[in-house]
DNA sequence: AATGAATGAGGGTTCATTCAT
DNA sequence: CATGAATGAACCCTCATTCAT
């Protein structure tokens, strides 16, 4: 019943980017569905033929951001060249791309403490460990990673310890720079990269 | 007129720690002055004897919080021994500190996402680049990472960058460790410090 | 953006009217937005989509009350007739119109003794003082008495004191007429409107 | 049981003085008895020794109130001069008295448009129309009047429309000049009687 | 007698959701 | 399909009143 997000109306295409930009803006709490329809330039009530209700519409243009958040470093992924310059190639892909999307990347940094985004996470989570081959949050990296202690190149940690080392930075990184507490630029994207595999590498 | 909180009256605590569990339970916007003053035991009037509005009550939640979280590594952190000492030291007292109050850290994690809270960092910020001897946020691991930039036995980053290697991991681990999405010993901890180390060092 | 009084929806003269009754019978402080949307037959949010507030809505409120007590005399007001028929004229017309509109009369009284009414007279009162070619909230009863005060056929006191000597017992007949403390008849008018012109006759 | 005024407890006069100024200048609505404590230097409890409820503290005020504004007059009043005397002396007293003394006639004006007012009145009312011994509330305005119609120096008017045509330029004067719309000294007070004198003279 | 901390009903206002048009 | 006026539950906050001290 549910459309790939490419066959979707119109209509809900600018309704899902009026969410996204109304509560990146003005804040999960207060940003409202009166806001968001004026914005996408519909009457309230459309809201509702598309969407459940607010909930889904929200967990709705999660899906959506996300794939804009990840889908570069994901399509870059190269299975053939080394661990080594898999992991930095997607943490420079995933960097930049994430800190040309600020209001993407408030959305979802929002979204992600929401109890709607934690129970999110938490399924995500119990469907990995039930079945390795459904894809994770932060996949590729758990790949790369998971590569990395198979060959021994990086650390004999637990998964979720090399992610953190990892995604943690970069996600801190983002968030901040993000708030206006931090300027980037390539090189130092790079550096950064180079520092995380540092904390990994065997 | 403000009394020091070993001096505050035993409903105002209640209130304060009925507010922590409240919101970090129900999330920031879902948790309601009626849920806190059911929880507290006490009724809905009686928060408004001890605080002007629910801003005021957030905030002050969140400067109670912020000594339980950061109080004890603070207080661990000696000046006399060397830079990958202190650093060491203090990420495993952090870390060990913070995850035996998981619902503390929900609280703080949310909190710094909100406006006020936003609002409150960005002070900060401001504060330190005015003033560089105001203590930041981060204290005192700005300090160790800047005497580590000193004596270059940290890699020549920008503070920022260094503070984002070194607190994200252990922000990224709190922050699903108190989600339920990992466990950790004294052990792992003492691996993960390490491992941040290894980032920074040159 | 704002429509004229004819062209208001509906709903909105509902509330208008059932606001003048509530507040009018229950007094300002007790009449309550519960209480106006139960009696205007809507629910108490409507309200809040055609006024911007309480306040909002006691102004409009106001206003419209405003034009059915001063209209009709102002528009029997005839400029070519001698200043004795002018003043008789107006006072029967006042008399008789707002002695027909009790609620009415008595939400203006208290209105005009809100700090809200207070200040709106005062912005009038300013505004007669800076251009005297604004109408003061005594029109026409100030026109009338300064031609007489022109033409030496009523008292040199004043402005002020004739509008005293003139609205005051008016204003004191309808405010305890509306309470049910007195009964007038159209002969009992016409003497109180002559004895009112005996009182600043010069 | 009820004490006489002379008779009170400083701290229930304290109390009344204290209600009076803070309900004049905060208005009925938003004078709270935390405001009226705190300013007669009393505990919030205290008023609810002297007093049954808000209600029976705000009537009380009144006469109390009542006894301050029309008492100097009704003593001046002097049963041998006449009635034209009477009525001056009257009005001269009435005026200057309440003038100076805008607070407490600011208190009065409020309490007479409230429901507690109103209804207060009514009662006086309909006791004069019981026994017509009791003092009604204009005494000895009144009485003067009923003599005047007696001896015909005053008009044939219902009662009820001389006491307006002669308290009304009064109430009105001193309601807007204490709203500070106009000034008034002791030769404009002595023309004003005069007036009202001019408008029920037979 | 006096206090003031505590209460909770009720205030104005917001907003996700519905439904007649 | 689309609309937006209408709704009413639920929000934060105030304050007259009570009662343990």
């Amino acid at each position: 019943m549910e459309l790939h997000i490419d066959q979707w109306p119109k209509k809900k295409l600018e309704i899902v980017e009026a969410t996204i930009t109304t509560l990146a803006k003005e804040g999960f709490d207060r940003g409202t569905t009166a806001k968001i329809a004026k914005l996408a330039g519909v009457g309230e009530g459309t809201i509702y033929r598309h969407f459940k209700n607010k909930d889904d519409l929200i967990t709705t243009a999660a899906l959506y951001t996300a794939r804009l958040l990840f889908g570069p470093a994901q399509q870059n992924f190269d299975p053939e060249v080394s661990v080594h310059e898999q992991f930095i190639q997607f943490c420079r892909d995933f960097l930049s791309t994430v800190l040309g999307l600020p209001i993407q990347h408030t959305y979802m940094e929002q979204y992600l403490n929401t109890p709607i985004g934690i129970a999110y996470r938490k399924k995500k989570h119990e469907a990995v460990l039930a079945n390795p081959n459904s894809k994770p949050i932060f996949y590729p990296m758990n790949r790369i990673l998971m590569k990395g202690k198979e060959q021994d190149s990086v650390k004999g940690l637990p998964l979720q310890m090399l992610v953190a080392l990892t995604m943690g930075p970069m996600m801190f990184i983002l968030k901040h720079s993000g708030q206006g507490f931090m300027e980037l630029d390539d090189e130092l994207i790079t550096r950064v990269a180079k520092s995380c595999w540092d904390a990994i590498r065997s």
